[in-house]
DNA sequence: TATGAATGAGGCTTCATTCAT
DNA sequence: AATGAATGAAGCCTCATTCAT
């Protein structure tokens, strides 16, 4: 990150912003610079003076997206201490489709669904953020089983790739059949397996 | 249903049938009629005369897919029996993905995932397929409770609901991390839940 | 012209009417012979069967309302044998345009001003056009003035061509202003001027 | 009018010139923003850089021949202070047809004469610039009438409205017979009509 | 840093016509 | 006589990018 002066910073991250709110609402490939442009309030010039092409800006907004689960800024939180923690995770996940009327689906998804063979780059930044997101949920099943808080054959790589996989079914079965409940459904389905993984209480008393 | 020539209806189907394969390989955005005609051999007004226009064309898309689901004629069968099909079914899913070496994702997804507010005529198709997936895995879920095969508080619907998501949501998986493992441990995940609704075999307390 | 049966001629008069009306509403260039085979209830065939091109039904278009001025069938009657019936001819164009709540013009002026240079045979057509409703006004005129009606200073031929251009000019201000007002004033003041060619009835009495 | 540098300024008035005689040559509707571009030396994209649509340049040339008119800079001058300059305005119409050989008919009429139910902004600027025309004419005779230059039953504004269809009449019927003699005819018949409301000179009754 | 003019390839669609049945 | 499948050129417009100021 080359350093910049105040004004610039903000003129790139006005860009960026309005690009992820674009791409999250439509794509994309739907989103043209000349509106992110225009809903950025900038000039064409900034555009190509801050990103190289559009690809990069893809790139910047991903960025902008993994540093706001690193920093626990983004709109879900991914710091996960607790069962509580981790059902919060679940449905925060629903709760941003409602802000915006069950209309779209996960920012991530919308744009990983849209890699081809020719987006790599892109790809391996959604990989990266996945990953990331992955060893979050990841960390908090290891601590748990470490205190005995899961059993034996509770595979925390898999439950955690579970987590993601059920999370981002869910967000799309809502936004196609734009419906919050199949979404619910789902997630609560999915917090039911992984509760399976929790050792029933030891029963006490026994002589 | 409009007749048509056993010509005319030909090269109607092999728009269609490229048109789905592009839109599988690089989304219906970045899939332009020019590359449609071109892939299925016809010439540019033919495009016109048999769909009113691209959208036209997704809804026919679409149309098709369904019409697979519906006669059992798509790469991946719906129809379920059994528990054995239920898991064969979330498996060519995946299958389906090793046949483009993990580069695609699910063919509705892709289309589902580029949808936005004005293309709620695809929306719906969409909607409307997964309502006739989510029938037959709801018709298998219900006909096994009825034989005692779950348990009273299996719910059909969410569990149907839950297999759609699970599957959509591994397939994305694979296709962003390149990775059919993490589809693998998603589904056996999911998999696994939906046997805990199996009651345990009676103990048959012979003698 | 070959001899056709009963249901071609008709085929063909449909066609005709139907490119006819277009014309007059949105004028020859944006009609396109999809539209007019659609509004005629045709098939694409027929129409190239009943005509070579699209100019080929503009001249048979051109015919028909010549045919109709000839025969004294067009909407307007371009019989002439009074000054009440010049008036009416004047008069009767207006009310054709209100006919389509003055948002149409002349049929031929829409036509007309849509000839280029390589739309030689199309202004001939239209020049004849004229050039037969000349004939009838210039008629009236000759007639008048044989019996007196006209001063000798009246010049048949202009008078007939400031007819046309007065009903000309009305239809187009009537058109662009969407107001009949302005069409009847400027009618009002043709016929004035027309009427200054009345010689005063002689003054009898005088012994 | 937004600001716009001198050499941004300069394109935009090519593109509008060119459009300008392009459509006046051949009408809107047989002018294609590709013909534009090509006879105003310009790429493209910069026709949808100055303007939203062809609709929108169509509004550019008509605002420049309103200009044109209100500034005394259009090749017929609408400067009219006293007979002889009504005589020129009716005769610099024609003359005009004569520079382009009579293939040409009024570049207003032109545009006016494509202009359907669903152009209505078209037909307004059209409407405005008649408007502004009647409003030169009409000016000139209020102010023969209030120096006693005009009978008590001359109607300045049916005067004006008959010139404005007078002159479209006789324009439209040159450009269809290629005759610029009939156009003289028409005019002609014109003038006489509103030189019947000047009175007759004052007989000084000296002596 | 900032603005917007310039470029040309390409996207979606319609047009006019011909051909096969 | 009638139908509609087939064709490719062209029309209108957007896109992604670069350049000049």
């Amino acid at each position: 990150m080359t350093r910049r002066t105040a004004r610039g910073a903000k003129t790139r991250q006005r860009i960026i912003y309005a690009a992820a709110d674009l791409f999250h609402r439509q794509g994309c490939r739907a989103t043209s610079p000349d509106a992110i442009i225009e809903a950025s309030g900038t000039g064409k010039g900034q555009f190509y003076h801050y990103f190289k092409n559009k690809t990069d800006l893809v790139h910047a907004v991903l960025q902008t997206h993994l540093a706001a689960i690193t920093t626990n800024t983004a709109p879900v939180n991914y710091a996960i201490d607790s069962w509580a923690d981790l059902e919060r995770w679940f449905f925060d996940h629903l709760a941003q489709q409602e802000k915006y009327s069950l209309t779209r689906g996960c920012p991530l998804a919308t744009i990983g669904n849209e890699v081809t063979e020719t987006d790599e780059l892109i790809r391996l930044d959604l990989s990266h953020i996945f990953e990331t997101v992955r060893g979050r949920l990841m960390a908090f099943f290891i601590r748990e089983k470490a205190q005995g808080g899961l059993t034996a054959d509770a595979n925390e790589q898999a439950m955690a790739d579970f987590c993601i996989g059920v999370v981002q079914g869910a967000m799309f079965q809502v936004k196609i059949k734009r419906d919050i409940q199949v979404g619910e459904a789902i997630v609560q389905e999915g917090l039911a397996h992984l509760r399976q993984y929790v050792p029933p209480p030891a029963k006490d008393g026994a002589i």
